[in-house]
DNA sequence: AAATATTTTTAGACAAGCCTAAATTATGTA
DNA sequence: TACATAATTTAGGCTTGTCTAAAAATATTT
């Protein structure tokens, strides 16, 4: 190939997964953990490790996990920063739902193209947030913390804006557009069962019923 | 894999290169005419050629060139429309130069998904030809056989629009870019050197003289 | 028609990325 | 502390897609 900086889509998911575990916690990531992520087998991530390791992307003691060196993390935040321009792309511009943009994003974040990205940031008029409310990485690899709370934990009466999900899953999502819960509405706690931790929340002109499991998974900006 | 019908970039672009290649002869397509076309070896070809027979995308006998299958073509006129829409959408959208979109296109035509494509073509209102005159092939898999001439054999005085140009490559794309050639310019043969077979052609408000050689690589719409 | 040149195929090898099964190391518990 | 369990790595194998070198078939030339 005659890329400057050439990596493999399993390269990037790779390093993409190891990224995201590692946002969630401080210690060094478990091949167990990327191997479930991944959907694949240890021994697998065990090889990759050692390619990537090799390339110095990131670095690794045997059984003791792995961690990302800086050249890793850009690549793993550049590849993030292209799925989710992908993802505003497939749903303000083709009008995709906001459960279906994920697949879709996951072939094209590995379009080789530095201009491109750029263009379509761009387009897209420099979006902040995904359709799932993630922040958008920077140019140069900063990415905003949002400080958003879980709809489980808003206080009563107060007001907030949906502002994201926890669990991306589309089944999940689907359950929402069914709800007709949409990022960007306002909601208000009405009343909290503390028996079963359920909530009773107003958005629009509805009142509308959900358990604490919908509730811990539905982030709110508060106002 | 989960999908219905998944070929690899590789298989695809086998499919691209041999479609265009029997489209220049009515012969079976050779190897070596395969090898050249995607800068490989002959013995490559020979080992993706018996894979593709093997999933009756082509016809193959020994030593006697393959013929794509009404299958294998279907994927190559899929595969020939993807990478257009997506030249029409950095051309249109993005801003790329005709010159830098078929590279990138090159990579987005293998993404996977019916609806994407069908959302970008309703996106880009259906354009019928990319961005350097080539027409798309229909949802259906029909191609519009364009009629165009070379402008090497435009009548003199006979005005034309600029509708494509037979060289791709991105030297020459650029060169017309410097003469300010661009699609759907109105131009008019002034004079024709028969010595050379150079021609002075009236674009706007200039005139322009232009090898045979690069005459001969511009097509042109009667009016 | 025979000799030569070209094209195509075969044989064997390699890297990437994955797998299973077995061995090894680490961890948790009696 | 020793044993059992869990996590990780190694060993060896598979597929895809590529390569080089050599053999075989076809085409061309004399």
């Amino acid at each position: 190939m005659y890329f400057c900086s050439m990596y493999t889509f399993a390269e990037e998911n790779y390093l993409k997964a190891i990224y995201k575990l590692s946002e969630l916690d401080t210690q060094a990531v478990s091949t167990n953990a990327i191997a479930d992520l991944l959907q694949t087998k240890a021994a697998s991530v065990t090889d990759m490790i050692k390619k990537l390791s090799d390339k110095r992307l990131l670095k690794y003691e045997k059984y003791k996990g792995v961690e990302l060196t800086d050249k890793g993390k850009k690549i793993a935040i550049e590849t993030v920063r292209k799925h989710r321009l992908w993802e505003c792309f497939l749903y303000d511009k083709l009008k995709f739902g906001w459960d279906e943009v994920h697949e879709i994003a996951e072939q094209l974040e590995h379009i080789q193209s530095e201009v491109l990205v750029d263009k379509l940031d761009e387009f897209l008029e420099f979006p902040t947030h995904d359709p799932h409310g993630d922040p958008i990485p920077g140019k140069n690899g900063i990415v905003k913390k949002t400080n958003f709370i879980l709809l489980s934990e808003l206080e009563l009466d107060k007001k907030a804006i949906m502002a994201g999900v926890v669990d991306h899953s589309s089944v999940f999502l689907q359950y929402l557009n069914k709800l007709e819960i949409t990022l960007g509405i306002q909601v208000q706690l009405v009343e909290r069962n503390e028996y079963d931790g359920s909530i009773e929340i107003q958005i629009q002109r509805k009142k509308l019923h959900l358990s604490k499991e919908v509730a811990k998974n539905i982030l709110v900006k508060l106002k």
